[in-house]
RNA sequence: GGCGGCAUGGCCAAGUGGCUAAGGCAUAGGACUGCAAAUCCUUGAUCCCCGGUUCGAAUCCGGGUGCCGCCUCCA
């Protein structure tokens, strides 16, 4: 089965070739590291992060590389306003991202480039760029001539006569063409800058993309993600650049692109005060459901973000931890061995479910990363398993096959592989509970207490019990397993 | 002005020509439970409107309505 991906440059979905047999090289827009994360960044990183799971799953070695631009407006700006050296500030964001990123479970890119480890490969293709004839030189400025590469707009499906270019920003009429963009630009006193044959200053907006993909991953790369937004103008420039520069085309091969996050049904801006931080969304919910609820829309879809739906997904969440939980307490609590209960056609009903919830989740995946789809075949399977688990209760107190205790166990490993692609159910088990294993010790000795109430029939007092702790976060269960509790 | 996207049950969301339109949340009924919780079973869609193509359309074509994005830094 091979995978498909909507490439942008084609509007089609197409089958995945990769350059090389079994393995994927991609490159990420990474973000500018002037400030903390905000919803907007978290989704792309959250799609391309799975994305390359399911890569490695499916058996491919992937390359990763995601960079951070730590030279730009926005951070020397920043900087001047705290006072602080722009590559500092910079710096001090990329830590800050680490732990955000981390927390939503976005694995560390194989490669992470900083622009202002990269002057030398930026100035070598901008010099590449005049040389060939698609650069010029106004005071210390370098600018791409865009009506001189045939290509440009190919990404973007656009033409150069049909933008309106000055519409809404004022032309600078030292360009050539009105839609020539920077790929250096000079230094104003105070900002940081770097020598380079025109003269002290800093790249463009667009040009470390392609040196940084074009120096690791090198041209014809497999796959180019970013935000949806960044098609025009960055990866047309992008391409643009590393085309007209190396001359041999095409910089990359696929163009994926996912789709924008509305707070509220509108555009997260600043201005209209529904700009969210990450880590604002993390101090109310946890990762795992941001997670879940990004990938729960197709990635080229928007998707939009609220406080309802993400209580929504919060329990949809809920029922497949209740799953695992649910699968591991049979796991605990029943006894095993030669069949005195076989339930052996049950089990193997289970079994074909472990089996075609693999299929499907990979048949969703291989589709150009249906996620959507993906998740539904864990509920499939969550639906199975807890069926299961009530033919198990039925038979409470007697030994059961040994097929009785795979099926389950499969079920769980099949739960734990295919979460683990979508990176989630990870930090599942521990969480929620201190080390000392103090609490564990006084829910303990509480569940106890209750256990001998009940005994008694003493309702009240058992209820009281219950009561009190789900005032305090905790959840009472009594299970035909026995008691269980939980946080939340 | 140019380019592009979306409209599926109360809500979220798959599905882009053909068996009974996935899955989740919510609702209602039932089972289980001391009562709950968890779980299982059952429950609901004129697929925005009009016209067309077709044996057959949510799915293709034309028109309309509504919403959104890009063309400027933006994920």
């Amino acid at each position: 089965m091979s995978i498909k991906i909507y490439n942008t440059l084609n509007n089609q979905k197409e089958e995945f070739v990769p350059r090389s047999p079994g393995k994927v090289d991609m490159y990420v827009c990474g973000p500018t590291t002037y400030n903390l994360i905000h919803l907007g960044n978290a989704r792309p990183l959250i799609v391309f992060d799975t994305v390359r799971r399911y890569f490695e799953y499916a058996g491919y070695k992937v390359t990763y590389v995601q960079n951070f631009t730590d030279i730009d407006d926005k951070i020397i700006n920043r900087a001047s306003e705290e006072n602080m050296d722009p590559l500092a500030l910079a710096e001090k964001y990329i830590k800050e991202y680490y732990k955000d990123a981390g927390a939503l479970g976005v694995r560390p890119a194989t490669i992470h480039p900083k622009v202002s480890e990269h002057l030398p490969e930026i100035i070598e293709m901008i010099q590449g760029i005049i040389d060939n004839g698609y650069g010029y030189k106004v005071d210390g400025d370098v600018y791409f001539a865009v009506g001189k590469f045939g290509g440009y707009g190919k990404l973007s499906g656009r033409r150069l006569e049909d933008m309106q270019a000055g519409a809404r920003v004022d032309v600078d009429d030292r360009k050539e063409h009105p839609m020539d963009f920077a790929l250096w630009k000079t230094a104003k006193p105070g900002e940081p800058a770097w020598d380079s044959p025109w003269g002290k200053g800093r790249p463009g907006w667009h040009i470390e993309c392609s040196a940084m993909a074009n120096k690791y991953l090198g041209m014809g790369f497999d796959i180019h993600g970013g935000g949806y937004d960044l098609i025009f103008p960055h990866h047309e420039n992008e391409i643009a650049q590393a085309e007209a520069c190396i001359g041999s085309g095409p910089f990359a091969r696929y163009w994926m692109h996912n789709g924008f996050i509305t707070v509220n049904e509108e555009k997260m801006s600043k201005s209209l005060g529904n700009f969210f931080t990450v880590r604002e969304i993390l101090a109310k919910y946890d990762p795992e459901i941001v997670r879940f609820y990004m990938l729960s829309t197709h990635y080229r879809s928007p998707l939009d973000f609220d406080d309802t739906k993400l209580e929504m997904n919060k329990k949809s969440l809920s029922r497949l931890h209740n799953t695992l939980e649910n699968i591991e307490a049979l796991l605990n609590s029943v006894s095993f061995g030669e069949a005195e209960v076989s339930l052996g056609q049950a089990a193997a009903v289970l079994k074909g479910a472990v089996a075609k919830a693999e299929k499907d989740f990979r048949a969703a995946m291989d589709d150009d990363f249906n996620t959507s789809l993906a998740v539904a075949s864990l509920f499939d399977l969550a639906r199975e398993a807890n069926a299961f688990g009530k033919v198990i209760s039925e038979n409470a107190g007697k030994a059961l096959h040994m097929s009785v205790k795979e099926a389950l166990e499969q079920s769980r490993d099949k739960f734990s592989e295919l979460g683990e692609v979508l990176g989630l159910f990870e930090d599942s088990g521990a969480s929620g509970k201190d080390e000392s294993g103090l609490v564990d010790a006084l829910m303990d000795l509480i569940i106890q207490i209750r256990q001998e109430a009940r005994a008694k029939k003493d309702w009240t007092t058992a209820d009281a019990i219950r009561n009190k702790l789900g005032e305090v976060g905790i959840i009472i269960e009594d299970t035909p397993q026995g008691v269980r509790w939980k946080q939340k």
